[in-house]
DNA sequence: TACAAATTTGTAATCGTTACAAATATGGAA
DNA sequence: TTCCATATTTGTAACGATTACAAATTTGTA
């Protein structure tokens, strides 16, 4: 069980109600959810919840580093924990999104043509298993 | 010298004054443009274009094949030519893209964990080598 | 030359996100 | 515990990118 309250002290972010319920959504669903999929989520539970929260939340905990976001396709960004690197593979049907842990030749925090490298994304795009199987 | 109303042709699409003055662009300009940027600079020569038809066109030409989309970072997405595989580099300081020809392991038109590849990105994201310089 | 079909245009609508200011909640000092 | 300055949350309005749509224009072909 995370300590949520305590993983946010860490990472010098105030310890709100809003944003437990926000981290304790990421922890319980690992979705790679957007930020409307956040509130959608979360204003069933907390009414009063403003989008701005989510939005702002969603920032702080990305400048704090406890998450990442992802700029996969179609213009959306997602987010989820930020955690060692990894494959993100995205589904044309279903849209749902897959991590995949092949390993691969990371160049975060080195140098490629002379260009200091901060993230490395690596992003697929095509027809998951399960939609596969269901395909005429 | 290309024929660009031929390589719309070749790809099923009418070649319109429009669409051949913004396929030029992208064969002068090797920015990555986004849609607006394509706008903004074909504006000054074509005083009537409108951006719809930009939107439309860039829209047309992913569908065919002519250009890929890229989703790099910060929600926005940008175009360049329908080419073979290559890594991606956006500096956080100038917002440059710059290609990356960097031989890698790609799963295109692979399976990977079962499910089926039909794009693969590679993007990075940090200092540029001309930022980097300019650095205090 | 004429006409049907495709393309372009301009406007309005939509969606995701941000700006901002007022209201509320928080944590530490007294 | 109470008070207060500060941080956070909220709601609304604004913004920018993109899309929808219908009217106007252009195109290719008969």
């Amino acid at each position: 069980m995370i300590d949520f309250k305590e993983l946010l002290k860490e990472h010098n972010i105030a310890p709100s109600w809003q944003r437990i319920k926000i981290l304790e959504f990421f922890s319980n669903h690992k979705i790679h959810p957007t930020a409307d999929m956040v509130y959608q989520e979360l204003t069933k539970e907390i009414s009063t919840l403003s989008k701005t929260t989510v939005y702002n939340t969603l920032k702080a905990f990305t400048e704090k580093g406890v998450l990442v976001a992802l700029s996969l396709f179609e213009n959306e960004v997602r987010y989820e924990f930020n955690t060692e690197p990894h494959i993100h593979f995205k589904c044309i049907k279903c849209n749902k999104i897959f991590d995949i842990f092949e390993p691969f030749e990371c160049f975060k925090n080195k140098e490629i043509d002379g260009h200091k490298v901060l993230e490395h994304h690596i992003n697929l795009k095509g027809i998951c298993r399960e939609c596969k199987g269901s395909e005429e």
